[in-house]
RNA sequence: GAGCACGUAGCUCAGGGGCAGAGCACUUGCUUGACGUGCAAGGGGUCGCAGGUUCAAUUCCUGCCGUGCUCACCA
């Protein structure tokens, strides 16, 4: 083996290994326990970031997890076909040779995308595996699949006749740039520096009487239809009924009351725009006001407006009213305010309300059952303070506009007869058939153009993926899924649609749990974004410290409802760890005689005392981390490995495994190297769904060993995803044995302790006696003798002697009196002054447990056990505190 | 405006009614035959502030201050 752990030599082979093995296939057993993920489909566009990384460590935890525990695993892989990104992208390729979508023709448009999709959209994928993650590749699935496009028609078709899906006329929000309506949540509200323009409007037939508006959008006057005032705002009442006369265009608007109206804002009169803005448009219902439009899809002026205006560039629009006004004499004032302004999520653009003719969803109705099922705990998220968030979300939702007007997509099942009549069904045969009956003859009918929203098939993912709507044996099985693990800002957009349309179609909820994952930021806290160009690439990160290192920080950081700052000394600390195993491993080797290594369980009764402690502590870790894997704690499991392979293992273990190992009893080293071999396996195992690749390629080495082990270590597997997951063993749990080492790890970093404070030199074998009034300490002490003489690299250790008589420093640990004479070195005002530092320090303690237990309050109501504890204290202290006066009385005398 | 989080060591963060923890950073010592991507020892905290509950509060409750996120409104 190398010095150190070379992550690339190791990883590409692996994968091989893993993927010709089969071990990443599902297979459907009769076994009762089933656990199943759908990955969130990244957008085939995409290459994997690191939020990507950090979804799919966790996934890949569970999943390996999972299947070292005996479970039916299926982890479904894919990919989003993203239609707004997707489309974006291509035609941005196209602009390139001066080209637009338009001149090829939607069909040539889309052959041009799948082109694409079959060169680059396997990017992410590949990236993925470069990671370990290791879902079933058989079952890839993308959302454009025809098999997940049935089920999308169905589904349409379904809520159709249902009437919870339908068509309506209203106002959406229109993003101008991309020419597509898009939904409320692919607005984004931005904070944006803009003006009050306070326009006069006069009143008809009354010279030099007006009524005064406020508006931050003053094109928009061009398609006013009213004023609104408030019912009981005295300012106006004598104006109600009366009509306004537009500026610029000289339509006369009434003045009407509204309760929408706000006295307080503004000048208290509100021009109102039904065709350009979402409250107006309820006013204009309300009042049944006439709708003007004033925009074409570009988001330029068209329509019935003075034919001055017409044609220009909604902002254009927007100088030429503002100069005309002014110059009319009816712009009053300009007021600077800052106001939020809508923006369209991909494209960037202004969005704009616009009156079409849009799809939409009755989500209203769905999200019933999408909330009660939580309400019941059917689906319970992680962290469970999600739950208000989508409770909150559910409780105002909107209905949702499932149409755009872009090309790449599931294109609406619905076509159109001659007189606009409307068709549902699943292919175009069935839709001439309706027709052929509705009309009673064969008529032409006209497919409707648009293509529906992403997330549409998407929310379909945790069934269609597995088959339906064929009633497939996967689907039996897997359905519905164990786990979904996302990040919170699509929560809304994706965990919420799934649950509706699960709910809807499989009568059953998608998931049981959602594991909600924070976002990672860089050091400062910031997002990563290209244009700050603070983004951390996994891919980088994977080559410059290893796949497992990554996966290791991801996991250790990701505490529930945090987001992670990621930083590379962190995860350079965890290829540290990497290389930490990878040594331990080394020195088992140096070691290793196969021969001597048992093929069956080792016989209790011969393990030594430190052998007991290390097996207690795995069992109590894996306990531990078993615990937290379920719970969804990777950042506690993984740091509990990392404490126990560190500081246990290594640190203690492996070194006084040293004292048998090159010692002269054959009986000891053997059981010594037995444990050895038997603790290093099962943290392996236990490390394996972190750290996939070195485990693997250590276990592989172990195999060509040719050692001998029993079953239950799972050596004879081909693969450690093979093995079991190691469970603790109730008979291997040594209360008295671990306190012991306790004890004698105590005692030896108080004699490290003191040799640093001397500056005794670390090779310098002094003497040290230890001193104690507890006839079973000092029988500890005894037996342990030859570890702490090694430990603490002692000449000679005198348990309860006489002292000797010369000058020596002392401390005292778990009641341990530990003195080391050092002659000519002492200090002696510095070792008074540091032994009264530690005697003012157990005075305090001393003095807060006796008036705790002077208490008569504490001493009724307390627990028992606490007043016992407390008890214990005191009588620790009080020793304590007398030996470090003794210690002093002898020390000024001398 | 509403909702949800978060304030603990220099930094990043665990924790949790009963003696305050980790990693990194820092100081000191170390060619100990697995590892300097290492070993050993150490310093460092009014647990945001103020009340309340309790025998006991850093932990639970209330208020305040500060930070962040989400949603809504903005004539």
């Amino acid at each position: 083996m190398e010095k150190s752990y070379d992550p690339a030599e190791v990883e590409g082979r692996i994968y091989d290994f893993w993927i010709s093995s089969g071990l990443h296939q599902s297979e459907i057993t009769d076994s009762a326990k089933v656990f199943s993920i759908v990955i969130p489909p990244p957008n085939v566009t995409g290459s994997l970031h690191i939020g990507h990384a950090l979804n799919s460590t966790i996934q890949d935890i569970l999943i390996r997890y999972k299947r070292m525990k005996d479970f039916d695993v299926l982890w479904v892989p894919g990919t989003d076909h993203a239609g707004i990104a997707t489309q974006m992208m291509v035609e941005k390729d196209l602009a390139s040779e001066g080209l637009t979508k338009n001149d090829l023709g939607r069909d040539k448009f889309l052959e041009r995308i799948w082109q694409w999709k079959e060169t680059s959209g396997s990017r992410i994928t590949e990236q993925l595996k470069r990671l370990g993650a290791l879902p079933d590749w058989e079952m890839e699935r993308f959302t454009l699949d025809e098999g997940l496009s049935e089920a999308v028609r169905k589904v349409f078709v379904d809520l159709y006749s249902q009437g919870l899906i339908y068509k309506d006329k209203r106002l959406v929000n229109w993003d101008p740039e991309l020419r597509t309506a898009i939904s409320d949540l692919e607005v984004e509200q931005r904070e944006t520096q803009g003006n009050y323009w306070h326009i006069r409007y006069p009143i008809e037939g009354d010279d030099g009487l007006s009524i005064t508006v406020a508006t931050t959008r003053p094109e928009t006057m061009l398609g006013d239809t009213a004023v609104a005032v408030h019912p009981n705002d005295p300012r106006y009442s004598a104006l109600v009924g009366r009509n306004a006369v537009l500026p610029l265009v000289g339509r006369k608007i009434p003045v009407i009351v509204d309760e929408y109206s706000d006295p307080e804002k503004g000048t208290g009169a509100v021009k109102i725009t039904p065709g350009h803005d979402f409250n107006d448009f309820e006013v204009g219902k309300r009042n049944d006001l006439d709708i003007i439009n004033i925009l074409d899809e570009r988001g330029y002026v068209e329509g019935d407006v003075p034919e001055k205006y017409s044609g220009l560039e909604r902002f254009e629009a927007r100088k030429a009213v503002i100069e005309d006004l002014e110059d009319g004499g009816f712009l009053v004032k300009v007021e600077q305010t800052v106001h939020t302004v809508p923006y369209g999520d991909r494209s960037g653009a202004i969005v704009e309300p616009w009156l079409t003719d849009q799809w939409y969803v009755n989500a209203v109705e769905l999200a019933v059952q999408a909330t009660s099922c939580v309400e019941r705990g059917d689906i319970r998220f992680h962290p469970k303070f999600w739950e208000s968030t989508y409770f909150e979300w559910m409780k105002n939702i909107e209905p949702w506009c499932i149409s755009r007007q872009l090309w790449w997509g599931h294109r609406i099942p619905a076509w159109y007869g001659p007189d606009g009549e409307i068709f549902v069904a699943t292919n175009e045969h069935e839709a001439i058939a309706c027709a052929e009956k509705h009309y009673g003859e064969e008529v032409t009918l006209v497919r409707d153009p648009d293509v529906l929203d992403t997330w549409f098939s998407s929310g379909l993912w945790p069934f269609s993926t597995l088959g339906w709507p064929q009633d497939t044996e996967e689907l039996g099985h897997y359905y519905p899924t164990s786990c979904l693990v996302t990040g919170f800002d699509i929560i809304f957009f994706w965990v919420a649609r799934m649950i509706m349309l699960g709910l809807k179609f499989m009568g059953d909820v998608p998931f049981k749990d959602v594991y909600v994952h924070g976002l990672i930021r860089d050091a400062k806290g910031r997002k990563m974004s290209k244009t700050t160009g603070n983004v951390i690439d996994p891919i980088d990160v994977i080559e410059k410290y290893g796949a497992d290192a990554l996966r290791f920080s991801l996991a250790a950081l990701a505490a529930q409802g945090r987001d992670i700052k990621l930083t590379f000394p962190v995860i350079e600390g965890y290829r540290n760890f990497m290389n930490k195993i990878w040594n331990a491993t080394r020195f088992v080797f140096m070691n290793l005689e196969p021969g001597l290594v048992y093929d069956s369980d080792v016989d209790n009764s011969h393990l030594s005392v430190p052998d007991r402690w290390i097996l207690t502590r795995l069992n109590v870790t894996l306990g531990e981390v078993e615990g937290f894997i379920e719970n969804y704690e990777f950042d506690k499991a993984s740091q509990a490995l990392y404490h126990f392979i560190w500081d246990d293992y290594c640190d203690w273990y492996l070194e006084i495994s040293k004292f048998s190992l090159y010692g002269e009893d054959d009986e000891s080293k053997k059981t010594t190297l037995n444990v050895l071999v038997r603790v290093l396996l099962r943290s392996l195992r236990a490390l394996h769904p972190f750290a996939p690749y070195i485990t693997e390629e250590i276990f592989r080495i172990f195999g060509e060993k040719g050692i001998n082990l029993p079953e239950s270590e799972g050596l004879s597997s081909k693969s450690i995803l093979d093995a079991q997951y190691p469970t603790p063993s109730g008979a291997e749990m040594f209360k008295d044995e671990s306190e012991q080492v306790e004890l004698i790890k105590g005692v030896v970093t108080g004699i490290r302790n003191l040799r640093a404070t001397m500056g005794v030199h670390p090779s310098e074998k002094v003497l040290v006696h230890l001193n104690s009034e507890n006839d079973e300490v000092e029988n500890i002490l005894r037996g342990n003798l030859e570890i702490i003489l090694g430990m603490a690299s002692l000449g000679d250790c005198i348990v309860c002697g006489e002292d000797s008589p010369g000058k020596a420093v002392s401390e005292i640990v778990s009641g341990v009196e530990i003195v080391m004479p050092v002659e000519n070195l002492l200090d002696l005002e510095k070792e008074i002054s540091r032994l009264s530092k530690d005697l003012a320090k157990v005075s305090q303690d001393l003095k807060k447990t006796e008036s705790k237990l002077a208490n008569r309050d504490f001493i009724d109501r307390a627990p028992e056990d606490v007043v016992e504890k407390e008890k214990g204290k005191l009588e620790e202290f009080q020793n304590h505190k007398k030996k470090l006066e003794e210690i002093l009385k002898k020390l000024s005398v001398v």
